[in-house]
DNA sequence: GCCAGCATGTAAGGAGTTACATGATTAT
DNA sequence: ATAATCATGTAACTCCTTACATGCTGGC
């Protein structure tokens, strides 16, 4: 990186960041490591761009590929970071301006506008986005099992209370949210 | 909206809305609005988005624009929701698939590879975040004051305690990253 | 005299998504 | 049989952002 263009978007240092952790990894490994960790607190890029990215970040030069053959299954590529990747996360860390939270809330959105709707409907919302809250929970528990096993409290461990505190807040201000509601059904 | 090509973005409808609550508002009113409200759960569009999907809403008839010519000020256009776009806004909420919840936590992803940075860097991090966290949570209490004030426990009024909610559940978990961090300082 | 607020836009570009395409293996 | 997993990519597109441009008023 020469200091005149400054920064990558974020999902390189993802991506830089998670070869950091993992040693050497194939696109597809990398998609599935960022769904089981890095989607919790910071959404996950699609297949198609984290092949994109490997490739501009191997054109940059921090990252290394290696082509395996494979007997059984088709031939892969997997990638390493290489000391300039280091660097470059290292750089990031240290000196990149923190962008501010990003929080889309799809049904917080919807009940600001509740006046429109049904309130069943709004209970309907609230009940589903429930269900796929405790979905979450129950995954990223999963998740911080595997990832703190190994690890001191260090990162992963730390972001993984995190994660707790934060959709357990949601559990929280669901349930407040069905009791504020109107009529209610029983 | 024919029924072949289903929904338009939600930035669409979080300005629909707007209008929805707000009566006749300027792109400049809106954009203020949506910094005190939805951008606490929803982020807030910048400026010349909100002109560019004003103009499509008026096109697809969903909202009614007046030119009003100022003395004083230059002329300004005001934006009124349309029979159609209540009605559009209402299909929106009964039938539109709810994305998934996306949070871009910075700090967090940060934090995540934080074996790449130093503690006293991770520690500035958190500790930076906080005063910001601390700046939302009063922005939050004073345009939940505002909103609260005029309507019921509906819309409003619950999103409002969800917000609070939310970045309650950050200082606290900021709190606890602090405490989790290796030396400390002091 | 200068900056903040009011008010509206255009142009260019990047990030990220969906849909599509391919093809072998293993489990149900 | 058929679905899921492994594995990689292209093309087209949309959303959204940044930077730029304009110009008036009111307060310090």
């Amino acid at each position: 990186m020469s200091p005149t263009d400054r920064w990558l978007p974020n999902t390189s240092y993802a991506l830089l960041g998670l070869l950091s952790l993992g040693g050497e990894l194939s696109g597809y490994d990398l998609k599935r490591w960022a769904d089981a960790s890095i989607r919790f607190f910071y959404w996950s890029p699609v297949q198609s761009q984290i092949y994109g990215e490997l490739r501009r970040l191997a054109r940059l030069g921090l990252v290394t590929s290696r082509r395996v053959e494979q007997t059984t299954r088709p031939a892969k590529t997997l990638f390493s970071i290489s000391p300039a990747g280091g660097e470059e996360l290292r750089r990031w860390l240290e000196e990149a301006p923190v962008e501010p939270l990003v929080l889309k809330h799809p049904v917080a959105l919807r009940l600001f506008f509740g006046q429109s709707a049904r309130p069943e409907r709004l209970r309907e919302l609230l009940e589903q986005y429930a269900a796929e809250n405790e979905a979450t929970i129950a995954a990223l528990a999963m998740a911080s099992n595997a990832l703190t096993r190994s690890n001191a409290p260090s990162g992963p461990g730390l972001v993984a209370a995190w994660g707790e505190q934060i959709y357990g807040a949601e559990r929280e201000a669901i349930r407040r949210a069905l009791e504020g509601l109107p009529p209610g059904p029983a």
